[in-house]
DNA sequence: AACTGTTTCTGACAATTTGTCAGAAAATCC
DNA sequence: GGATTTTCTGACAAATTGTCAGAAACAGTT
C-alpha cells in the first residue's frame, strides 16, 4: 500500500523539487521572482507539467506557506512539551520562534509575501483551510501553556483578558519584530544594535508586566533560553551561523 | 512665484488624482489590482501620460507609502507634543497609531504590500530616502518621549537597553498586531473578541513590566486614552465608525 | 492672429508572462 | 505486443508593462 510505482514516485519527488526551487526563486525576487517558465526550464520539464501539480502560481506559493507553518507548529509543539515551569516553557516557545526565523529566513519571507499580496482569491479552499488550521494550532499550543501558568497560580490575568489575548500580544510582538528586521536594511541606523536580544528582553518585560512568576528579575531567562536552545534544539543550534 | 500656469496646475492636480485612484485600486486587488491601462482609462488619459508622472508602477506604489508615512508621522508629532506626564504622552501616541489604522485601513494595507513585494529595486533612490526618513522620524519622536520619562525618573531602563530598543518593542507589537488583524479574516475564531482593546492592554502591561510610573494599576489609562482621542483628535474621533 | 519653439499627449509596438488544450509520448495493464 | 490510461509538450490566446516617434496643445512674441 505504501509502495508506489516508479512513475508515481518520480512525480511525487518532482512536486517536492518544484517547491524547493520555487522557494528559492520567491526568496530572491518575491512574487515576480517566481516565473513558471524559468521554473520549468530549471526542472527540465515544460510549463504544462507544472500545471499538472498546481492549479496556478498562487497555489504553489500557498503550498510553500503550508510547509512553513507546519514546520513552525512542530517546533512549537516540541518546545511546549518541555519539562519546567510554564514561564520557562513559554520562553522555550520563544526560542523556537527565534530559531525558526533565524534558521529559515526564506520561510518567514514567503509568509510575508503571501500576507500582503492578494493571492488568496485564486487559491483553493482546501489549501486555505490548511493554513488556517496551522494558525489555530500554533495559537492553541501557546494558549495551553498560558492556561497552565494560570492553573498553577504563577500568573493571574486581569479581568476580561483571555489567555488568547495574551497570546495575541506575544504573537504580535514577535511577528512585528521579525517583520521589521526582515524589511529594514539597517537596524543599527534605527539605534537597535542587537534586535533579537532586544525583542527577547521586551517579551520578558511584557510577561513581568502581567506579574508572571518567576519574574525576569528573579530568574535569569537569558541563561535559561541559551540552555534550552542547546538542550532541546541541538541540531538546530548547531546550524546557527551567528552566535546565540 | 506660487501661481502656476493653468496647464501646470492641471498637471499637478492630476498627480494627486493618480494617487487617489491608485490607492483605491491597490486596496482592492493588491499589487495586481493596480493596472496602468485601467488607471489611465479611469483618468481619461492615455497610459503614456501616466509615465510622464511616474517612472514605473512601483514608483506610484512607493509614492503612496510616502503619503501614508507622512500622515502617520504628523499624527505622532501631534500626540507627542501633548501636555502631560511622559507615560500619558506615550499613550497618546498609541491613540494616534490606533486611530491611524482604523481611519485609514487602506493606507496601512498599502504599506504591507510594499513591505513584502520586491518592488524596491525598480524605484528611485530619492523616493526610498523619503521612506527611510519618515521611518527615522517616527522612531525619533517616540524615543524622545521615552527619554523624557527617563529624565523625569518615571522609568529606568535595565542595563544595556536603549530607549530605541524599547521603542522597537512598542513598534513591533503594534505593527504585528495590526498586521495580524488586517490579514486574519476572523479574530473571533482565534479567541480574540476585541483585538484593539487587547493590544492596548498588552502595551500597558509591557510598560508596567519596565516599571514605568504611573503603572496601569495606579492610573486608568483606558479612560485617559478615551479622553485623549476626544480632546486631541476631535475630527478624527468624529469619523470613527465603530465606537472607541 | 499668425508664427515658432517647447511641452505634453497619444496609441501602436515590442517584450513578458500566465494559463489552456489538442495531440504526442510514455507508462501500465492484460 | 497491442490496448488503454496517464502524463507531457509546446503552440496559442490573453493580459500587462514600458517605449517612443509623431501628433496635438500650449506659451511667448511680433
Amino acid at each position: 500500500m505504501s509502495t508506489l510505482t516508479p512513475k508515481k514516485q518520480a512525480i511525487q519527488d518532482r512536486e517536492q523539487k518544484i517547491l524547493e526551487l520555487a522557494r528559492r526563486m520567491v526568496l530572491e525576487g518575491g512574487y515576480h521572482g517566481l516565473g513558471l517558465d524559468s521554473l520549468a526550464e530549471k526542472l527540465g520539464v515544460s510549463r504544462g507539467t507544472i500545471y499538472n501539480h498546481f492549479q496556478c502560481k498562487e497555489e504553489i506559493i500557498l503550498a510553500l506557506v503550508v510547509e512553513t507553518m507546519s514546520k513552525r507548529r512542530d517546533m512549537f509543539q516540541r518546545a511546549a512539551s518541555m519539562h519546567g515551569v510554564p514561564r520557562v516553557r513559554l520562553a522555550a516557545i520563544g526560542v523556537a520562534a527565534e530559531l525558526f526565523v533565524r534558521l529559515y529566513p526564506d520561510h518567514f519571507r514567503v509568509e510575508q509575501i503571501v500576507k500582503s499580496d492578494s493571492i488568496w482569491d485564486k487559491t483553493t479552499e482546501e489549501r486555505r483551510m490548511l493554513v488556517r488550521s496551522c494558525q489555530l494550532q500554533c495559537v492553541g499550543i501557546v494558549a495551553g501553556v498560558v492556561r497552565d501558568g494560570i492553573a498553577q497560580n504563577h500568573v493571574s490575568l486581569p479581568e476580561g483578558l483571555t489567555p488568547e489575548a495574551l497570546v495575541f500580544g506575544l504573537w504580535s510582538m514577535t511577528e512585528g519584530a521579525y517583520s521589521i528586521i526582515a524589511t529594514s536594511d539597517s537596524m543599527a541606523e534605527l539605534g537597535i544594535a542587537e534586535p533579537f536580544q532586544a525583542i527577547r528582553r521586551n517579551i520578558h518585560h511584557l510577561l513581568d508586566g502581567f506579574g508572571w512568576t518567576p519574574l525576569s528579575t528573579e530568574h535569569d531567562f537569558e541563561s535559561s533560553m541559551e540552555q534550552i536552545v542547546r538542550d532541546e534544539f541541538p541540531s538546530e543550534f548547531a546550524r546557527l551561523k551567528q552566535p546565540w
